[in-house]
DNA sequence: GCCGTTTTCGGCCCGACTGTTTTCAGTCG
């Protein structure tokens, strides 16, 4: 769960509504943990879990649920919660219990949470018997000898929360979808070449391409004769910090980077990124990182269940599991088992009866519904799609023609305009977008009019050869334009009229985060209204692992925008392929779709290697439901042409 | 805390694994 300090926010004072969705779901996820260490009910702890993730999935909008009495008809939301939502979202005030608790638990027993094998009954426990109220402390009593003669625990438990400790202070509770997947990749390409692994699949988020990832999961079919020799082979890879746990058929670690077998890097960082996520130690932090694994091993006839069943989200297998218990099978990670011949057999015993399944595929064919891709497994509508064939064919990294927005060594690339689009070339697309920064940016080396003017007939000495030598290949001159107050952008009309795009974005952090949703909401709504604004760039203005956004009404930015694309202005929204930003997210990718709003999938590009990260773009938008069409990536440099004539 | 009901209480997902026990509780996913 997002959101890393644990405290109730305050409300905003443009409200009501008073909180936005990500802020309740994260209030209701964190009530949870504390009624968890107070020992309440698991059962009351689970409703506030489950209501966090309801509203964390939610596509509605939240303050117009409360309005209207809608949140009462929520399955997992109650009158209790009900009635709490309703007074924090209209009055701005926490129910009293929730304050209550929060000033009551130490925030030490919230951070011992996070030692592996440590959970709120013993974390609980220790605090009663022996005051142990922050990690200091029960590392203190843990080398004192006081917690292995307590009841139900032990040495080895001691000796566990000390080796916990210690992977604590290098444990980061989520990574980037690009660092997670280079673990999860490298981890699982050594799994497949073990002897005996038929296939080795990465489940999980990972395989849901979401913007973050907590842990790794890796499916592992192998014959049962084989089991014993592959899961040994597997505690004995490269890369392990620690085990948790190993069984027969499931396997619990801990990777850090020794999984890679060349020497960790992260790649150029953007400047003004690099702040935001730990500065100059960010890359020691990432090389001392860890990640939790977990490994299932399963028979291959009974692989296609496991993937994904591991593969979730769980909500999504609610829904499914909910579609097989109404044609009277039984669904869980070791077959679909018609209920009449499982009767009281449990797990693997009753899967003896399932029906057979080659792979995902026919399982979603068993339950009359089309394959669904994993991106879009979250439960927002892709179960009715599959049932009624309109799913989305979704975009892929094949489709992408080019970019609008990259940077040369003109502003703060790394590379000549010369290099950027020769490695565009050998990519295979068909044009690129230069749009370097503008002067107010100054610590990324902002172009002055006349340098940006230079570019430009530079740009057209190129394109006119390429053309002459028949090459299907040119380049688009645009600009990065910060967002000066009251909306402007930042050059002179005359000088944005010689250029065939504007990616307008907001740089000035401070300043837009010091403000509230209304006034930063109209700020955008008037630089898209300006006739030289094409691109919205990176919207949020979030860094994953960084900071949060600004307060902004990207809704309101989407319908606007829409308005001016009816009237035929082209107004298209970024999805920033950044993995630092990775905004739109996938609720907002699918709004725009709906409202048909061009997405332009841009990867910020400040090196030759930036352009690759156009690859998480693409994850990102298939998440978002995002077809070829939906996109400027898609269209041929002729075709873009004729959409940028202002 | 929520839900559903042959409606006001009883059930709420559950299997794997560990470390403690000697039959089970806690943790995890």
């Amino acid at each position: 769960m997002a959101g890393g300090s644990f405290a109730l926010p305050k409300p905003r004072p443009s409200g009501p509504p008073y909180f936005s969705r990500n802020q309740v779901a994260n209030v209701l996820h964190q009530v949870a943990v504390l009624l968890e260490l107070q020992g309440a009910n698991v059962f009351r702890v689970r409703s506030y879990q489950n209501a966090s993730r309801l509203l964390g999935s939610l596509s509605e909008d939240l303050g117009e649920l409360v309005a209207s009495g809608e949140i009462f008809n929520m399955k997992g939301i109650g009158k209790g919660l009900g009635s709490a939502l309703t007074q924090a979202i209209t009055e701005g005030r926490w129910p009293d219990d929730w304050i209550d608790l929060h000033t009551n638990t130490p925030p030490g027993l919230i951070e011992m949470l996070g030692i592996p094998g440590l959970g709120p009954k013993r974390i609980k426990l220790m605090a009663d018997e022996l005051g142990v109220d922050s990690v200091a402390s029960l590392k203190e009593a843990a080398l004192n000898n006081q917690i292995a003669p307590m009841k139900g625990f032990g040495a080895k438990s001691q000796q566990r929360m000390l080796d916990g400790i210690e992977l604590l202070s290098r444990f980061r509770a989520r990574r980037r979808l690009d660092i997670g997947l280079r673990y999860g990749e490298a981890f699982q390409r050594k799994i497949a070449a073990i002897d005996g692994v038929h296939r080795a699949t990465l489940a999980g988020s990972a395989r849901r391409r979401k913007d973050t990832i907590g842990d790794l999961d890796v499916v592992v079919a192998v014959d049962e004769a084989d089991h014993e020799t592959v899961a040994n082979a597997i505690l004995n890879l490269s890369g392990i910090a620690d085990v948790k746990g190993a069984g027969d058929s499931k396997i619990s670690l801990i990777l850090d980077t020794t999984i890679f077998d060349e020497s960790f890097t992260v790649g150029h960082i953007d400047p003004n990124v690099l702040d935001a996520i730990g500065g100059d130690d960010y890359e020691q932090l990432e090389a001392g990182g860890t990640i939790d694994a977990q490994v299932r091993l399963v028979p291959p006839h009974v692989e296609p269940f496991t993937l994904a069943y591991f593969t979730g989200s769980k909500e999504h297998n609610i829904a499914v599991r909910q579609r097989a218990i109404d044609r009277g099978l039984r669904l869980n990670e070791f077959g679909l088992i018609p209920e009449t011949k499982a009767g009281d057999l449990k797990g693997m015993e009753a899967a003896v009866h399932s029906l057979g399944a080659a792979d995902e595929a026919a399982i979603y064919a068993h339950l009359g519904l089309a394959y669904v891709p994993p991106e879009l497994r979250e439960d927002m509508g892709e179960v009715l799609a599959a049932e009624t064939g309109s799913l989305p064919s979704l975009i892929e990294t094949s489709h992408i023609k080019g970019s609008l927005h990259n940077h040369t060594t003109l502003s703060d690339g790394e590379a000549s305009l010369e290099l950027m689009a020769d490695t565009a070339r050998k990519m295979g697309w068909n044009w690129l977008g230069i749009a370097d920064h503008s002067p107010t940016l100054k610590i990324a080396n902002g172009a002055s009019a006349e340098d940006l003017l230079e570019q430009g007939r530079t740009i057209q000495q190129y394109n006119a050869e390429w053309a002459e030598q028949g090459v299907d290949f040119r380049l688009f001159h645009g600009v990065e334009s910060d967002i000066l107050e009251g909306g402007k952008l930042d050059h002179p009309d005359d000088v944005l009229a010689e250029l065939d795009y504007v990616v307008a974005s907001v740089h000035a952090m401070t300043k837009w985060r010091g403000r509230d949703e209304h006034d930063n909401t109209e700020e955008l709504l008037k630089v898209i209204d300006h006739p030289a604004t094409t691109v919205l760039g990176h919207p949020t203005g979030r860094i994953l692992q960084g900071r949060e956004g600004y307060e902004v009404d990207l809704y309101a930015v989407l319908e606007h925008m829409a308005e001016h694309n009816e009237e035929g202005r082209l107004k298209a929204i970024e999805l920033n392929a950044s993995p630092y930003r990775l905004d739109l997210d996938w609720r907002l990718c699918k709004h725009a779709k709906g409202l048909g709003v061009p997405v332009a999938i841009n990867p910020d590009a400040h090196s030759i290697r930036g352009l690759s990260d156009i690859a998480y773009g693409v994850m990102t938008a298939r998440k978002g439901w995002i077809e070829p069409n939906d996109t400027l990536n898609a269209l041929s440099g002729a075709d873009l042409a004729k959409r940028l004539v202002r």
